[in-house]
DNA sequence: ATTGACACGTTGTCCGACAATGCGTCAGAA
DNA sequence: TTCTGACGCATTGTCGGACAACGTGTCAAT
């Protein structure tokens, strides 16, 4: 039996990666806390031993995250990505991997009604007010095809929102950004199913208000099957990847 | 009535970030296509007519995202981003948000039994040989809890491998990242529930090779209840935010 | 065929410099 | 007094150049 050395390959990290995995730590470990300010480029590249050039290399990895925003384009301040930020970066990455309708369609059928259910008992009276002005705003905006797009997609996130659950909001950002504006703005141009779509979340608010969880779940799959039918119907390639 | 000039807002976008939007654009459009070589930056500052300096920083606010990998370590080339890589963003931004294991495991409780479904359909012979491979390692190390633990996470992570679907993929990742690793790992240390972990793998397994969707749900749910309770019994504090 | 020496290209890091801009201070004008 | 403008300071954005570290290809020697 031949003896093996097998040394473990050696990573040698850039320092700007070091310097950002640092920086990172602690702020995830709250050690800056969220608001507060960034110390300066000078003071950081002191205090790490390299050069300010390093130390930016090093922020802008952190930057594009959405951990650190911007106080008044100025110095940078340690904010709480915001969950569309986020949700950018994974919408890219999606779209690099050819991700179809179909696949996020059935994610869509994972979580929305979830977050209908769970809506029923985490819902403020806040959240309900603005999801009731939604459906009043629907109403009014019925034949127009893009308002009525907007609103549909507004209802989806307000009802997402009062789950309270950033976990379920992050993981449905995608949805907003890739799914529902492209196809769901393809079958309301082919069908005009605006009468369907607002009786779905009438029924879904209805059940929030009683405080009925299973009828909110039922009622959002239902809609979902709706819009699936929708888009069979007007045979608008839920097959296809999705094109950003 | 007072007329308004009411000026939008006028965005001084900073270069690196100009620079760093048409790369991006550039890559998901497709123009560059994956496994391609990224110009070197010398020839990326000659061409956007910026200082390399600048190109770099524009390279670093990519390549946090994970759409810009490294060939050799020397030579950047454009990738599809690793899920694990979208992942960890997302995860720190859940942590920063505060997110509690009681809304993760929400999130768990609709996906992990969507995965199982979906799985039936789209697994391949390779995935089930994977699948079935896992379950006698996890036979083997029933009594090592951290290699329990291990097994455990990848039976979860080659279900939803199975699935075919990167959506749900991604949607999931923080679950393997956050949850999972803390929450299970406390379960495992303070129940021993070993056996119980391994009869529902089984009948998930056996679910799929039998192509029966629902009871390939129901079983995950049994699976993820069943945890939850243990959570519960070992009063290991289920509302609290969990920490990285 | 393997090894070693060497030049070359590319990235990582450093240094120093300057412009643009936000912010506080402080004196002067209405 | 309050508003305005001038001024300096702090900080970021961008530049240019420099060198070390390291992977790669070439070529000669063994």
């Amino acid at each position: 039996m031949k003896k093996k050395v097998n040394f473990e390959k050696l990573a040698h990290q850039p320092a700007y990666r070091v310097v950002s995995e640092k920086i990172r730590n602690a702020i995830v470990s709250g050690e800056i806390k969220t608001g507060e300010l960034l110390p300066t480029e000078i003071t950081l590249a002191e205090q790490f031993g390299v050069t300010r050039s390093t130390i930016r290399e090093a922020i802008r990895l952190l930057e594009h995250g959405g951990i650190l925003g911007r106080a008044d384009r100025k110095r940078l301040v340690v904010t709480l990505p915001p969950t569309d930020t986020v949700g950018r970066s994974v919408s890219s990455a999606l779209l690099m991997h050819q991700v179809t309708y179909e696949e996020l369609w059935q994610v869509a059928m994972g979580l929305e009604p979830l977050a209908s259910k769970l809506a029923c008992t985490a819902a403020t009276r806040k959240d309900k007010q603005l999801l009731a002005a939604n459906l009043v705003h629907t109403c009014e905006v019925m034949d127009d095809h893009d308002a009525l797009l907007d609103a549909e997609i507004e209802f989806h996130n307000l009802l997402a929102e009062a789950t309270h659950n950033s976990a379920l909001l992050l993981a449905r950002a995608p949805l907003n950004e890739l799914f529902y504006p492209v196809a769901w703005g393809a079958v309301i141009q082919a069908l005009s199913p605006g009468e369907r779509i607002l009786v779905a979340h009438q029924h879904i608010y209805g059940a929030i208000c009683e405080n009925n969880p299973d009828k909110a779940e039922e009622w959002m799959k239902k809609h979902m099957l709706d819009f699936r039918r929708g888009i069979e119907m007007g045979n608008l390639g839920f097959d296809q990847p999705v094109k950003g």
